[in-house]
RNA sequence: GGCCCUAUCGUCUAGCCUGGUCCAGGACGCGUGCUUUUCAAGCAUAAAACCCGGGUUCAAAUCCCGGUAGGGCCA
């Protein structure tokens, strides 16, 4: 049994995310970003981005865009990586392409690697057939040993190849064991892999080969990725003894779950930071609710800004199994974020979404009214694109709503028309002689106005609803919103009233 | 199919290493109540779990063995 010497414990720690740019910012990559980047802060070392970029054909700019603001909108921030003086500089494996080359031929020079020119049909023959014999798939070694003159005139015969890595160890030393941080030992038989491709060609290289050139090359000290990667440690640890680096410490995340428990797709929703930002999600809540999939400080606490996690913050901590993720628990912490905002700046977040839904036509609102419009409905949003269906009234000049909404349910019953015309008629009174016009005066004048009709129509007099549910369907022309208060306050003495005659009207 | 990983309330989890304080704690969600003109928010409160089977031990969620289930990776 052979154990890769791990040896880190004298070297910097540098943690890094590498994503590749095929598609928009994955939750399941922002949190394994999110994760290196406290794993690095925690452990004073440094966070680096490199984005993954071989894959020529699926690989877009636009992604590595999407990614690189994804991860800043978060608050994730790198020391390395591209972004720094607009430049992608090494941190983009196009830019590598000489570098892996480099270590390509090191490993054929040094028959660690060889050519090998199966056709995918037989490959995939062969893997059909070690299948039904129900063995493991794997390279059977066909090209593992050709003779140098037939290599050279099949590679000058143009013929298709790609480079296959040895995976050969002395008998009796099979074994790959890697100490993972959170899974502790994890072991596998290298006599179960067949020999793995590791490029298409000298300046074609593939994944796994990639990234250990990367990752040396970077001096990364710790590999903190998802679950799903980690069969490809050992192969990667193999190249790492081929090639003579010091292999990483390795802490494979657990990965985040839909709620059939299969791994998060699109099926389930959304999946890309991107939507989240567009639905109105605040970053806060996203960082909080990602940390805690998989991962707690063992205490009752609950709510963490980024700061305080770089403080709390440890990879032991971390759990082992997939964690389904809970949509209802990142409603809940929007909200209390979005409860948390000062109003200014919850306000200015809002502002796009009213403009979206063609609310806010500019100049209309003052910044005092807008702030008052968000401040009475954040208690009511859980995301901020609610604000619109939440607020739609504030800015609409004739409201629509059904007349019998107007009607209080008593505990004994409904009031008639007439009842409702009556309390609509003695708030418009109320309301007509107020001078100061406040939320304070509005609500004091109003309580004692309720007292009174009801003690005039024979009304139980604590029963406010008599007065103010009429009032309030009034002036919002909704079953549930803020109170008639807060909605006279903003909406002012004039309008208040022309709302009120229009539900005269309309009873 | 092979290999690997995992297993506490519906969900996220604490506890497991260092057995007893755990008839298992917190949070989301759900139920109820308070507050209340409505809905939220807030506060209070209930229901809800140690995958199964053996073993070790005076004692197991915790240690050991064996199953089972789920997931991931190989194309």
């Amino acid at each position: 049994m052979a154990t890769k010497k791990q040896k880190t414990e004298s070297k910097p720690i540098r943690a890094r995310i590498a994503p590749s740019p095929t598609g928009a910012l994955h939750i399941g990559t922002a949190r394994a970003a999110l994760f290196n980047y406290l794993f690095a802060k925690k452990n004073k070392g440094k966070f680096i981005l490199r984005i993954e970029d071989t894959d020529l054909e699926r690989s877009d700019l636009r992604w590595t865009q999407d990614i690189i603001e994804g991860l800043k909108w978060l608050g994730i921030e790198w020391n390395e990586g591209p972004d720094i003086g607009g430049e992608f500089g090494p941190y983009k494996q196009t830019q590598r392409i000489d570098i892996y080359e480099k270590y390509l031929q090191q490993l054929l020079n040094e028959d660690k690697a060889y050519y090998c020119f199966c056709t995918e049909e037989e490959l995939e023959d062969k893997r059909q057939e070690q299948m039904s014999r129900g063995l493991a798939p794997k390279y059977d070694g066909k090209c593992a040993r050709l003779p140098k003159e037939i290599i050279e005139k099949k590679l000058s015969g143009k013929i298709p190849s790609v480079i296959r890595f040895r995976v050969e160890r002395p008998k009796g030393h099979s074994k790959v064991k890697f100490n993972d941080l959170i899974r502790k030992e994890v072991e596998f038989d290298t006599a179960l892999m067949g020999d793995i491709v590791i490029a298409k060609n000298l300046k074609t290289p593939l994944y796994n080969f990639a990234v250990v050139v990367d990752d040396f090359e970077m001096q990364i000290s710790h590999v903190i990725r998802g679950e799903d990667h980690i069969a490809n440690t050992p192969k990667q640890i193999l190249m790492q003894e081929a090639l003579g680096f010091d292999t990483p410490q390795y802490a494979h995340l657990p990965l985040i779950l839909a709620p059939d428990r299969s791994k998060m797709s699109k099926r389930y929703g959304s999946v890309a930071i991107s939507e989240y930002k567009e639905q109105g999600y605040l970053p806060e809540a996203l960082v909080n609710f990602m940390v805690l999939l998989g991962w707690n400080p063992g205490t009752e606490k609950e709510f963490f800004s980024l700061s305080q996690l770089a403080k709390e913050f440890s990879i032991e901590k971390v759990q082992k199994a997939g964690a389904v993720f809970n949509i209802a628990r990142l409603d809940f912490l929007n909200g209390f974020y979005i409860r948390e905002k000062p109003i200014e700046k919850l306000t200015e977040l809002c502002v796009p979404y009213l403009k979206k839904a063609g609310l806010l036509v500019v100049g209309q609102a003052s910044e005092h009214k807008l702030e008052k419009i968000v401040e009475v409905s954040r208690s009511r949003m859980k995301k901020l694109s609610e604000i619109s269906e939440l607020s739609d009234f504030f800015f609409e000049d004739k409201l629509r709503y059904d007349k019998n909404l107007l009607k209080w349910h008593d505990p004994k019953g409904t009031m008639g028309d007439g009842e409702v015309g009556d309390s609509l008629e003695f708030s418009k009174k109320i309301l007509s002689e107020i001078k100061t016009w406040d939320i304070k005066t509005l609500e004091e004048k109003l309580f004692a106005a309720s007292e009174k009709f009801n003690a005039e129509k024979g009304y139980p007099i604590q029963n406010k609803g008599y007065l103010l549910w009429p009032l309030r369907v009034a002036l919002s022309g909704k079953q549930f919103s803020p109170g008639p208060f807060e909605i006279a306050d903003i909406l002012g003495k004039e309008k208040t009233l022309k709302r009120i005659e229009d539900a005269i009207k309309l009873i």
